[in-house]
DNA sequence: GTGGATGCAAACCGTTTGCAGAGGT
DNA sequence: ACCTCTGCAAACGGTTTGCATCCAC
C-alpha cells in the first residue's frame, strides 16, 4: 500500500506539450497555460478552479476553453477525470502509476493510495463473473480517527 | 463473493410504507406508487425512468415529486443513490446486504457483487492512513470475457 | 493561407425550488 | 382543520455547443 505519488511531477521529464504536439494537437496559449497548472498543482481541481488559476495567468481565457481542453486531454490520456460525491468533475494529471482515492469528509482533502491486493481481488471478482475489467472506480469516504 | 441479492424483494416482509409512516412520513399516492416500483423492479432506474414507470400507473404524477421522493427515501435510508459513469443518479431499494457493482460497458447491465475480503482490505488501508471509512464507492467497469 | 481553436452567449441536461392549491392524517 | 405534499413552471449549476473571429502551423 502506498500513499505518495510514485514520482513528484517533474516538468523536465514529463513533457505533455511535446507528446500532444506529436499527436497532432496544436499547442495554443490556453492549452499551454492549463497544462502548466495541471503540472504544477498536484491536487484535484475542478474546471472552475482551473479556470480561476488560468485567468490569473491569462485573463482572456474562457471557461468553455477549459472544458474543451479537459475533454481533449482526457481523450488523449493526459489527465484523469473524477466525480467525487455528486460534485463537478475534478481532474489530475495522468502521470505516475494508478491509484485510488480516500476523501476526507470533513475537510474535502483527497488522499491517494493504491493497493495491489485490492486490485487483484477486483480482477478475481470480475473474472468469476465472466468479465474483464476495463477500469474501475474506488473511493473511500471517511474521517480522521480520533487518537484516544 | 456473492453475486445474487441476499433476499429477493418480498413485498410482505419488507414493508417500507409502514416503516415510513412510523417515521412520520405521509404515505401519499405518488409515494406509494414509487415505493411499489422500487419494490417490484430489482434494477437501478434513474429518476426519469421511475417517472415513466410511475406515469403508467398514475399519469398525474410529476417529475419533481419523483425527485423529491427519491431524496426523502434516501434520507430515510430506504434507498441508495448511485452515480455510475457521469450519468444521472440511479436508485435501488436499500433492503438486503451491502454490495458493490460491476457495470457492463457494452450493455449497461449492472451486476451486484460483494467481497468481504475487499471490504476488509479497504478498512485496513483507511486505518493505516489514520482514517475510518464512513462509506465507499466501488464500481468495476468491464466487458464479458470472450470464451475461446 | 488554412483549418483547427477560441471567446462569447445561448442552449443543454439533470435537478431543485417558489408558489398556490390539493390531500393525508 | 391542520400542515404536508403536490404539480407546475421557473431557476439552478455544471457542461456543451453554434457561430464568427483568431491564431498555430
Amino acid at each position: 500500500m502506498t500513499t505518495t505519488r510514485p514520482s513528484p511531477p517533474d516538468a523536465a521529464t514529463l513533457d505533455y506539450e511535446t507528446l500532444l504536439r506529436e499527436a497532432g494537437v496544436r499547442i495554443t496559449r490556453p492549452r499551454r497555460t492549463i497544462l502548466a497548472i495541471l503540472r504544477d498543482h498536484p491536487d484535484h481541481p475542478d474546471a472552475l478552479e482551473i479556470f480561476r488559476r488560468a485567468s490569473a495567468v491569462d485573463p482572456s481565457i474562457s471557461l468553455s476553453t477549459v472544458y474543451r481542453t479537459m475533454r481533449l486531454l482526457e481523450e488523449k490520456g493526459a489527465i484523469h477525470r473524477h466525480a467525487f460525491g455528486n460534485g463537478p468533475s475534478r481532474f489530475e494529471q495522468a502521470d505516475g502509476a494508478h491509484h485510488d482515492h480516500l476523501i476526507d469528509l470533513d475537510t474535502g482533502d483527497v488522499i491517494e493510495f493504491s493497493s495491489e491486493r485490492i486490485e487483484a481481488l477486483q480482477d478475481e471478482v470480475a473474472r468469476s463473473l465472466g468479465y474483464e475489467i476495463v477500469f474501475h472506480r474506488l473511493e473511500l469516504y471517511g474521517r480522521r480517527r480520533r487518537r484516544d
